[in-house]
DNA sequence: AATCAGCGTGAAAAGTTCGTGAAATCTTTG
DNA sequence: CAAAGATTTCACGAACTTTTCACGCTGATT
């Protein structure tokens, strides 16, 4: 996993990229809101560790400034005394609030914790779903190709929900059709690869993310 | 088989060694979690028996790092009164938890139980399995060779698979041909010496871990 | 040392699966 | 009810997989 430790401190810095790199993630180090935002805008991370005061921009705007563009998880840490920001935090979206001094087992479990419920809910919930330029809004089941709506069929639909819920699993043609279209299905497993063809056709240049199982059936992998 | 002893206190890992060793075992120890999590990356044991007070890194979070880079049984020993861990414990992939103070023979009937269970669950489940460098991630249906995607057509996946899932038991070609190929498979034995020979072309290096044995069939090793 | 069954290998033949377009059927909507 | 749109079936060809087979090497046995 990839994690941006922003902290105006060095050495609050340095502590928790021993922590992080231990538990073998990559870590990557931002020295304030300002670079943070960048950084978040440029890259890809699956959670910023956040501190609350620094120079140039503070935490909380940087937070604001990052869920705007990208769902990435943030875990704020604040000083003690600053507690009353608690609230604030979680209405702009921070996931989880560590209070200084922390110790490191107690960051750990609460970047284990965050980023599981991360995965997990990102697809029950409504949020919109991002894959690079490919962005899936279940709310209004509406799909973006690099900003343009994608126009699907309600199968289609369907079927690139199911793939993107069950991402990183091979799924086989009946497991399919018994999902998506439903356990009555009685018809050809073949429907599945018109249906997989179209949705490709769709989702243009992201049709990449469905990988061809040859033998078994498909898979979504983003 | 292979044990690694953890606890800060040197007498009882002097204790437990007594019994691992009288058993017929092979002993090593850690004297904190620090240390367990970097023999466990470095070595392959068996089992782990793991305090949960100790210095540097707690028994608990010694496991969960273990547990990310290999499967290994863990048996957690705790003080009396330290009972409210246990759920948690199993919850972060812990096979069982013995209370001290404990009996040799208690201790060495769970490590045998839990050995034979967990080579039993290791196949079925839904977990990446992994061999030195050669991973099998059976959800996604992906085999990495040191962290590479190996590129294996239909077959070979499911003659790996059955490999992995017979390790260490001698298989003759019929025997392959009738499990992996289908009981109504006529065709040539050496059809099975063909696919033996792709799949090792794509494990690499990690071809040693298909044996062959001379007037019987393969074996897989590891 | 000679023999010889058993195995590894490469290449060619046979077989399978998948992507695609087009046509047929079913569903929704005006 | 007609038209438009969505879904399903199906057959073709391309791409890929599996199987067969013959040659040469290996290592066990005499």
């Amino acid at each position: 996993m990839k994690i941006l430790i922003v902290d105006d401190e060095e050495m609050i810095r340095g502590v928790l990229r021993e922590y992080v790199e231990f538990e073998g993630n990559e870590a990557f180090e931002a020295a304030d809101g300002m670079e943070a935002v960048r950084l978040c805008r440029e890259n890809d991370y699956d959670l910023v560790l956040m501190d609350v005061m620094m120079p140039r921009l503070d935490g909380f705007s940087a937070v604001k400034e990052i869920k705007k563009a990208k769902d990435i998880p943030v875990i704020m840490l604040s000083a003690r005394g600053e507690e009353y920001d608690k609230l604030f935090a979680f209405e702009i979206g921070v996931d989880d609030y560590v209070t200084k001094p922390f110790s490191p087992k107690e960051v750990m479990a609460r970047i284990n914790a965050v980023t599981s419920r991360h995965r997990k809910s990102e697809v029950r919930e409504n949020k919109t779903l991002k894959f690079e330029g490919l962005e899936i809004d279940t709310l209004g089941r509406n799909v973006y190709v690099n900003g343009e709506k994608a126009e699907l069929t309600p199968k289609e639909y369907e079927l690139l929900f199911y793939f993107v819920a069950n991402n990183g699993i091979a799924l086989t043609r009946e497991k399919l059709l018994c999902d998506v279209w439903g356990f009555d299905f009685y018809g050809d497993d073949r429907t599945v690869d018109t249906h997989v063809k179209m949705l490709r056709g769709n989702l243009k240049e992201y049709r990449k993310f469905i990988v061809t199982l040859r033998g078994l059936g498909y898979k979504f992998e983003a």
